[in-house]
DNA sequence: TAGATTGTTAATCGATTAACAATC
DNA sequence: TAGATTGTTAATCGATTAACAATC
């Protein structure tokens, strides 16, 4: 046996820091590509992006994509590599539960595409709402989650119901068998070990604002 | 002088890490605080959240706190000081610029008024929004913006337009003396040295959902 | 008192940054 | 060729975790 099973780390030795920036990059190099740039170097992107062009190309080396020494990188291959390594151009599809404002915001995102993110169904259990559908998504009771997980095949789950409901919610799909879970409220919640779950608290970053914002102008008299 | 003037820096060796995980304690705390709780401990914070019970004691600290051996932290008032702390008890007044899906989301989370955060007026350019409520709040158009941010005082602003007109956006929103800007969109955004950014790219976090779960269930045949 | 927990200081771990050789 | 840039290895920096004394 060579290769050791950790709980659910990232493989071998990429770094959550470094996943979370390739996005960035892909937004970047996506904008000059339509700008009609060919090639695109490490020390030119971390400028435009206030990083450090060592970062870049490490970063980047994760990928598998090669450089030219003195040219940089091909865009369209750049682009191409970031996206596949990341698995944007698999078949990612999901269900969104709670259909909410912020999940009726997260259907209407059409960034989310260029993720590989395919919305398959929402799900409510609010009766005004069933049945209705929203943009090309229609919204469907909870009941169905199950049923329809399983023959589907579905196995991400996105949440955006009510913090009060969120642990329920989540327990009741993965029982319906959704393995990973983009949690948007702010509540930790408690599953089994095997499924993947990764919050995004919005707010998070709100506080860091806020801080520095109330450094910087409430100066209090010594 | 004492005190030497950095960047935007936060103040005398407060993390980034440490003022994300705030926000999260709060959301805890208020819950079992509503379940009748009175005290708590830092392992016991740790083991819910499954952080580091070290790492929750020196959070904690930094808003300076005094908890008890053995008995742990008092809930009321280690609620109050942390929202003291980052400022959620001061009078956040905001703008929200770009009134769309995701705008919408923003000013009807009512989670952002635990942060203190007070959205005013929302603005954007649609003529089939404009002067239009959306929940208790009015869409004007960009045009008042400047007037407004000048007469209230207001120089919080919340960025939700799309990607497209984000940078333009925003240098509209400084020259009117907005002071920090909570960056909603996937835009690297250039401003004027001094003014305050957080970005908040949602999707970030997205690919390390993805990540985890194609390397988990992806598995090649060696 | 005994023991769990706070709060601080030290050690470890990991990510960022620097240094530098290879290369186009 | 000269020089900018890649790609890798080493050094630094900062955050997390461990150790431990103080204390209720």
């Amino acid at each position: 046996m060579v290769t050791k099973k950790k709980k659910i780390k990232l493989k071998e030795g990429v770094s959550e820091p470094t996943l979370k920036r390739l996005p960035g990059y892909l937004t970047y190099l996506k904008r000059i590509q339509k700008l009609g740039h060919i090639n695109v170097s490490a020390p030119t992107i971390a400028s435009e992006l206030e990083l450090d062009p060592t970062q870049i190309v490490k970063d980047l080396t994760v990928t598998g994509i090669k450089g030219k020494p003195k040219v940089g990188y091909n865009i369209a291959e750049l682009i191409l590599t970031i996206e596949e390594y990341l698995g944007f151009n698999k078949k990612n599809e999901a269900f969104l539960v709670g259909a909410g404002k912020l999940g009726q915001a997260i259907l209407s995102y059409h960034e989310l595409q260029g993720f590989g993110i395919n919305i398959i169904t929402a799900f409510d259990i609010d009766p005004k709402k069933i049945n209705t559908e929203y943009g090309k998504t229609v919204i469907l009771h909870m009941d169905k989650l199950g049923d329809l997980a399983q023959r589907l095949g579905v196995s991400i789950g996105i949440l955006t119901t009510p913090p009060n409901v969120a642990q329920k919610t989540a327990k009741a799909m993965v029982k319906s068998g959704i393995k990973a879970i983009w949690n948007l409220t702010p509540v930790k919640l408690k599953l089994p070990k095997g499924v993947i779950v990764q919050d995004t608290s919005m707010f998070a970053n709100v506080a860091i604002l806020l801080k520095k914002f109330h450094d910087l102008h409430d100066i209090k008299p010594d």
